[in-house]
DNA sequence: TTCTATATGTTATATATTGTCACATGTGAC
DNA sequence: GTCACATGTGACAATATATAACATATAGAA
């Protein structure tokens, strides 16, 4: 079965919206403009939430009538996603290219980065 | 020393021209022209050379009055750029959080990811 | 059932980005 | 100075995004 096609990329407020639904699990619209610092309308929020989840981010559900948010993936996924969009993009598909390009780029050092992958598959084979 | 702020997205035409500059070095804006199947006008070559030049991805030298247009980071670099800047957007700047992702979303086996960095780091060792 | 508070749907406006180019301007070689 | 070619500028349409006014639906109260 092969990987969905890449997710559309999000604006400021679509990603600070699907932030909090990362952080706080389901919401409903109002709950969002709660969590929000910034005034904005009803009508501002329900707009980008309606795209995000025409961009498939986002899925709902109705309960008496009010809608409940839900990120469709996680954090990880979605940046795994859009990761892998840069890859094929910019390395031709090559993961190896990319993680030589963040060592050269001082993204990371190689000791870390070798520190950080035994932690991961340590992490994945606990499971 | 920190490190500049995140490379502007690129749109379809602007990554296109970018790809051929990190695939053939150094070229002028008509070698930009020939090299493309499509046939664009100088005009729209020149505006989109000279975007990509304002969003800091390319450099140009002057040689006899005609522009000479390099990228000006590796192909690798770019990508580790905007990798970084998915990693602080969905992952809190965790890269651990983001490799964990790759393995979960299935863009690479585990196994594979160890290959991957114990070649990586081999590479780079051998500098 | 009717009313009302609240939720969602639709449509609109302003701004930014991108692809595209016509036209103006600069300049090296002869 | 003129020709051939190079670059600079401004414009325009298409799209994306942030923002919200206005319209409609509906759960519950009365």
């Amino acid at each position: 079965m092969a990987m969905r096609k890449t997710l559309p990329p999000l604006g400021d407020l679509e990603h600070e919206l699907l932030t909090l639904l990362w952080k706080h699990g389901a919401m409903t619209a109002a709950a969002v403009r709660n969590a929000l610092h910034r005034d904005l309308k009803d009508a501002t929020i329900h707009t980008v939430l309606r795209r995000l989840e025409e961009k498939r981010y986002v899925n709902h559900t109705v309960d008496k009538g009010t809608f409940i948010y839900t990120a469709k993936e996680t954090q990880e996924r979605a940046a795994a996603k859009a990761v892998k969009g840069i890859v094929d993009k910019f390395c031709g598909g090559s993961l190896e290219r990319m993680l030589l390009g963040l060592v050269e780029a001082s993204v990371i050092e190689p000791k870390q980065l070798d520190a950080l992958v035994s932690k991961v598959t340590r992490s994945l084979k606990a499971r």
